[in-house]
RNA sequence: CGGGGCGUAGCGCAGCCUGGUAGCGCACCUGCCUUGGGCGCAGGGGGUCGGGCGUUCAAAUCGCCCCGCCCCGACCA
């Protein structure tokens, strides 16, 4: 029996998911590009599926797709304080073009609050204007020190809604809409169970009001930040000079918004549900459903078993397995570490007796099916397994969250956790949302991942830092 | 930027200390054989040993310089 190529878990979680990723094709690291990978064909897939569940959401809650430049002048970023504070670190600026020195550089886009705000300016006029609502399918660079596949790389993909509006409160209520399509996603398409809440002022989006987050808990215990909604107050629109004029006549700056999500989603569905044997894909987000492998020996059993399984496969929507000078056991192999959700094998034994066997890729467990009930066996199969990964992660989730009413049982939980190691857990504790609190957190290397937008705990009491009065407990965590 | 490690076939590595025909496993190609969890046998292709300079009759191996990558730390709305 070969040696498995993927590292297990208990002995090292971070290189069992770069092996997962790249065992199962979804990408490998660009090695000639500092800090980039490259997205394969799996990974793509898996990517557009993702678009997809995203993009027809978007739609429906009346947004429309748009594209901006790649390349932002300079200027630009420091119109806004805190986003140049925040952004200037990881930036690549481009200072030549067509063999000549710029006379004003060009950053490539960490994000696109600064060029959409300059065309916001243009656009909007009035509130018949309003609310303006857009989104942008694109790449962004970001030049981080530390990356890792699909959740934390130097260009990664992405989609970053933008909006404006006349009210604060219509602003307000487009963040958390978007923040619950966000979380519908997670659980329903990738099924990840996800908290919603609010970021810390510490931890806020740089030049936003207020940040929201949905964050998920990996297998290790390490929290994802898998999207984002922004409340930008009027801050861009007093920058880039986005005015209308209200039913009054006057002058306001409108309330914007922004949200994004991106391809480090991948990296979540990953480390939610990939076992040791590789990746393991819910239904709805995998390219392929199913797949059959058909085993024989003679030539006549091939001609006979090749025919039922393309029958089969028409039937049931899956892919047929025919590559020849490999054996079935390689094949299941293969399929294994790719994630699909359902393989369906097929032999002269079964050509017998009517049937086939159905292996479930999350539990692995196998059963025999009559030939006649396999489009009905394999949907009932899907539904099943998308079911019961989500059932999985919530109960992770719940086991892996505990109380803490000091700053000291905080710190011994979460000290000696890292991503190699694993052990995380989502701290509940009572914290206040004032940056010298995030920083005693720091110490441990622990942050607030979210204050929770719905309290599912014992509701207010002290400050486990200041003694202050806060109304409920935060998420604290390592995260990615 | 500080500390550590590594560059030898597509991938993973040995060889270097003690200079003397560039090797192993996987992958790949051909043929036969096999196929219910990574088949086997036989044959075969593939290398400026990261780059430059030096020492030497002779350098993957010794010396100097350079480049790149990885890990830990710092950094990561």
């Amino acid at each position: 029996m070969a040696e498995s190529p993927i590292t297990l878990r208990a002995q090292d979680y971070a290189t069992w998911y770069q092996d997962v990723v790249v065992q199962g094709d979804l990408a490998e690291p660009a090695e000639i590009v500092k800090g980039c990978m490259v997205i394969k064909a799996n990974g793509y897939a898996v990517w557009e599926l993702l678009q997809h569940e995203l993009d027809t959401r978007f739609k429906a809650t009346g947004h429309q797709n748009v594209y901006f430049p790649l390349l932002i002048p300079q200027g630009f970023l420091r119109r806004e304080a805190e986003h140049v504070e925040g952004f200037s670190p990881e930036l690549a600026v481009v200072t030549i073009a067509g063999g000549k020195e710029l006379e004003e550089p060009y950053v490539i886009r960490p994000t696109s609050e600064t060029i959409i705000g300059h065309f916001f300016s243009k656009w909007i006029q009035s509130w018949r204007d309003l609310p303006m609502l857009v989104n942008q399918w694109a790449n962004v660079v970001r030049w981080e020190l530390r990356t890792r596949l699909f959740l934390r790389t130097t260009e990664f993909l992405w989609q970053e809604g933008h909006t404006a509006h006349a009210t604060h409160e219509e602003a307000f209520e487009e963040v958390l809409r978007m923040l619950g399509v966000y979380a519908e996603v997670a659980e329903d398409a990738m099924a990840m169970p996800v908290i919603r809440g609010m970021k810390t002022q510490a931890e806020k989006f740089a030049g936003a009001l207020h940040s929201y987050s949905i964050e998920a808990m990996m297998q290790n215990g390490l929290a994802l930040q898998a999207a984002t909604s922004h409340d930008l107050g009027q801050n861009f629109g007093k920058a880039f000079d986005v005015r209308f004029q209200n039913h009054a006549g006057q002058l306001e700056y409108v309330w914007q918004t922004s949200w994004g999500a991106s391809t480090r989603l991948i990296g979540g569905l990953v480390m939610t549900h990939s076992d040791d044997k590789g990746l393991v894909l819910p239904p709805k987000l995998a390219p392929l459903k199913a797949v059959v492998v058909p085993i024989y020996r003679k030539d006549q059993e091939r001609g006979e078993v090749l025919e039922a399984a393309h029958r089969i496969a028409a039937d049931v929507g899956a892919r047929v397995d025919d590559r020849e000078g490999q054996t079935a056991g390689a094949k299941f192999f293969y399929w294994e570490r790719r994630g699909v959700p359902v393989v369906l094998e097929l032999g002269p034994r079964d050509l017998a007796s009517g049937s086939m066997v159905l292996k479930r890729r999350d539990t692995g467990t196998k059963h025999s099916v009559p030939q006649a009930e396999a489009r009905r066996a394999v949907a009932a199969a899907l539904e099943a397994i998308q079911s019961d990964l989500y059932r999985a992660a919530k109960q992770r989730l719940a086991a892996n969250t505990v109380l803490a009413n000091s700053m000291r049982e905080a710190e011994s939980i979460l000290a000696e956790v890292t991503a190699e190691r694993g052990g995380g857990k989502f701290v509940m504790a009572h914290l206040k949302d004032d940056p010298r609190c995030d920083a005693r957190l720091k110490e441990f290397k622990a942050t607030v991942r979210n204050i929770p937008l719905v309290d599912e705990y014992d509701g207010p009491g002290k400050c486990i830092v200041t003694g202050e009065p806060v109304d409920r407990r935060v998420v604290i965590a390592k995260a990615y």
